[in-house]
DNA sequence: TTGGCTATTGAAATCGATTTCAGTTGTTGC
DNA sequence: GCAACAACTGAAATCGATTTCAATAGCCAA
């Protein structure tokens, strides 16, 4: 149906081979002769078959990526930064929203093993870290954002949690607040873990006594949010502030707010983590850490492509961006009483 | 490296024909050798190799998304209802976003032209009518989002733009107003044609003359309608109603309105086209017309995988899908005087 | 004029699966 | 016991490009 590289050959009179160098521009052609083959492959519009390319040359130039909902902007941005950088480099881009299904995750995940892709890009899935293991174990590229794999031959690309987690939480004991609660992700996340270590490091260098009463899990979605806002509310452990470890659940604690009618920030501050475009829209616009998603994308699909070429000149797989706090209303509020 | 079929023919004893035909489950094996050879692959951690099985199949399995910017929740949206679709009938999605650039975009309609993808969907992009055309002529599947192209084999889907558009403004009407302004998006867009042509029905059905001073165009985007009515505010012509042709633009619209100490919906009344998920956090929450944009994902992707496994029954290649008004703060206040 | 070299070119093998077509085995009917 | 047929199976062609390896042509030096 398509013209093939033969056809060209025989209406240029020359051998396929000939063709193809040109294609992929070999020196091995001579000028007059590759001036022609240009010219017969512009006029019969000839386009090289991928699907013949890729098994010849054992590569797909395609990646993919994982993430649990691309409408959550926090992974639309991190999939735009892979695209761009893909795109760049003449990679395709592959996306797999697993609906926060690991079956969905796990079946994604043999696209590697058919070698539909060349590599493939986590973005905090479900499938447990012995999975991926295995998975670099058996030689496949993988590179993780915002998951720490002990691996060394695995990528990955987070954020200092601890750290930011930390000046976020210290950021709200300098307004006056001493019964902050914090409502978590996925418990055994490493971000969480990371965030919440944040958070006791603050209360801990304020002297201000842990409650476990204070904390909670939203799993990383606005409804999880909600209802831990409102299991919070009612309980006994009264508190004046909260730490949402993501935005999408502190959206969650805005709305069990205005069900409550508790007015932030004057009876509640909150601080969430990933600076959403929608935060600054908020009313009041939610204080928040900017975390790079778009630079994350961006870097993680560089180094895997690098890899993938083997161009890694440094051989570094951990990479850490930091994160900044963003001060605005909602925790812009002194308080004067204990 | 990997194993190949023939290998596992081998240590099964059959030949490589008999270990495709139980991979595709033909009925042409025996029970006894189809359960030999599932154990093989099962032993030997087998997966036939998709380049392979492209080349040979003349098919990628395979469809491309373009789209101007998946951050924008109305395209990640779409994106998502055309991925689930996908991966119901295990067929893969490239994600191509074109940062609103032609250029791009026309590079990513190669990947139809050497076949690394089935089919492709277009949402609302800068690519002419013209060039579609040309594609569908050569018969490559096309399917369109947001927009109306003449050629009837070509899939399109979209919404109902003059009467949800005619709805809107009557409903700012009803409100009462009489000055109402609208910013458009792309002029020579087919959803802009068509919510300009709504707006102008329910002007003339109310007996309100058009105002050339009341119209402005902000390309669909934020900034454009932060420009647009800045724009609008700085004219003679008073207007106490705002019908944006989108919600990005409606929220450049709440940007000029906070600059100017403009009231919403006091002195200002906004209605938006999309129901972006940020509308409803807004303050005031933004009227909007609902567009089913996870529907017209799945919608379209279904479509279009059908007419490339021939199943397209009906034949029919046109489908509209109603919006509703959803009627927030931001218009719900009516003006009693003139 | 011939040998030796370089620059170009083409024939054929290859990538790894699917599918056709021919062949083999086994079964049934008469 | 043999023909006819059904049920399986395998050898080989095929998809369309790339790449190796050998061959040819052209050129220069001796």
């Amino acid at each position: 149906m398509d013209n093939k590289i033969v056809d060209v050959a025989k209406k240029a009179g020359v051998s396929a081979a000939t063709v193809s160098r040109v294609l992929n521009d070999s020196s091995l052609v001579s000028e007059k002769t590759k001036q022609k083959v240009l010219k017969t492959i512009e006029e019969m519009d000839y386009h090289p078959n991928a699907a013949a390319k890729h098994l010849r040359s054992q590569r797909t130039m395609t990646i993919g990526i994982i993430v649990p909902d691309i409408i959550v902007s926090y992974f639309s941005e991190i999939i735009k930064g892979v695209e761009n950088a893909a795109y760049a480099r003449k990679y395709k881009v592959i996306i797999c929203d697993s609906d926060n299904e690991m079956e969905k995750e796990m079946e994604y995940l043999g696209l590697l093993s058919n070698r539909t892709v060349d590599g493939m890009i986590l973005v905090t899935p479900l499938v447990s870290d012995d999975v991926i293991e295995e998975y670099a174990q058996k030689g496949y590229a993988l590179g993780v954002i915002g998951r720490a794999v002990e691996n060394e031959s695995i990528l990955s690309c987070k954020t200092n949690n601890v750290e930011f987690s930390e000046m976020a939480v210290r950021h709200l004991i300098e307004q006056g607040h001493k019964q902050i609660a914090y409502i978590g992700g996925y418990s055994d996340s490493m971000e969480n873990y990371e965030r919440m270590e944040g958070y006791l490091k603050a209360l801990k260098d304020n002297r201000i006594p842990f409650k476990p009463g204070l904390i909670d899990s939203g799993y990383f979605e606005e409804a999880g949010g909600y209802a831990a806002a409102i299991r919070l509310f009612d309980r006994q452990e009264p508190f004046t502030a909260v730490y949402s470890a993501n935005d999408e659940m502190a959206l969650g604690v805005y709305r069990a707010c205005r069900e409550r009618g508790i007015r932030i920030p004057e009876e509640l501050s909150v601080v969430g983590v990933d600076n959403n475009r929608i935060t600054q829209y908020l009313l009041p616009p939610l204080s928040t850490v900017e975390q790079p998603k778009y630079e994350m994308g961006v870097c993680l699909a560089e180094k895997l492509i690098d890899q993938l070429n083997d161009q890694s000149e440094s051989g570094q797989t951990k990479y850490v961006i930091d994160a900044r706090l963003i001060i605005r209303d909602s925790s812009n509020y002194s308080r004067k009483r204990t």
